[in-house]
DNA sequence: GGCAAAAGTCAACAGCTGTTGGCATATGCT
DNA sequence: AGCATATGCCAACAGCTGTTGACTTTTGCC
């Protein structure tokens, strides 16, 4: 409690760094027009995160490991997989920051690699699939293309689809993805 | 013929303008920048587009007519699908200038949404399906998200995909979109 | 060759950007 | 109380952006 003033401040420009970020994507988002979000002098910016660059790192920053999935069977894995990441997609906008600034952002394409392949392969080789790296590879296409959908792109279907619709549609996808034997190899 | 030099400047800003725009997105790309690579000055580019938004319109322009499916049974429309979609990525970066775009510009989220849901929709309705919209909205989802991954992001297994693999993957995927009756409605 | 129009060049503008240093104010300790 | 320190604001910088107008060169027609 040594500082708690800085602290509160520190979090609102973290905040309104998160919602312009994610709103408008990394260069569109001004530094001048986050601190006016957070009702403070763009200097404290500066002076709290050193550069936008850090600034968007932290805003960025959160935690991304996947809980242990260890123990349940692959068949129902997709499904687990769908709801798991829907609810990380709903609690707050980080993700969305991510997937908006990730395509210009090379600092946010491999947080995003790092999520979705090498948080997710690992887990998949603890069931002993083969390919794992492809595998992986497809479920994050369904994801971040559903999610690119819903949040970013908004198309109305998408975007309306109540979470139960979302699991029955890309739950099987998700498994088959999962348990489909790979095509052979030439 | 009446002006043949006018021309060729005029496709060489469209040509770098894709590239710029593809590569570094909307706001990265600098009409200084365009214009150093068509190797002109970047007075020329106002001169014949007018201004940076409407030589984006230019640079995004392009044939997004779906051929007629019509008469490809429903059970093999899917298939279909992603082989014609990655052969029209794999054309030209038009496709991969709007996706790179879209995330931050309203314009080309737009011409998005009229490309995956208006093109497809219709041609699913002549198919006779319940729900085109939602079909059509989720075999977006799968297609755009693999696109986003091989194209954007470039996640190595993705990346390397050969075409027969990323059929035998995704198109019983877009089938069972296509296919599958609907949840029953609450 | 002479000349109008097209094509291209140059320099500058106004506005916005990230970033910096100096200065005022409030805070908290002794 | 007094004072060091943390916190905040202001004004300005250098650089880049899209865009503009005046100027020069080239082209094509009579």
């Amino acid at each position: 409690m040594a500082e708690k003033k800085s602290d509160r401040t520190r979090a609102a420009i973290l905040a309104a760094a998160r919602e312009r970020f994610g709103a408008e994507g990394y260069e569109r988002a001004t530094i001048r027009s986050i601190a006016a979000d957070a009702a403070i002098d763009p200097a404290m910016v500066m002076r709290y995160y050193g550069s936008k660059e850090k600034l968007f790192a932290a805003a960025a920053e959160f935690d991304v490991r996947l809980p242990d999935f260890g123990d349940i069977p692959l068949e129902s894995l997709g499904e687990v997989l769908v709801r798991h990441f829907l609810a990380r997609w709903e609690a707050d906008d980080s993700l969305r920051v991510l997937l908006r600034t990730a395509v210009t952002n090379e600092v946010a394409v491999q947080r995003m690699r790092e999520i979705f392949a090498a948080q997710l392969e690992p887990t998949l080789r603890r069931h002993a699939v083969d390919s794992p790296a492809v595998r992986a590879g497809l479920v994050s296409t369904q994801m971040l293309g559903f999610a690119l959908w819903r949040y970013i792109l908004e198309l109305p279907p998408i975007v309306t689809m109540p979470a139960d619709e979302v699991v029955f549609w890309l739950g099987p996808t998700l498994t088959r993805y999962l348990t489909e034997p790979s095509p052979s190899q030439v």
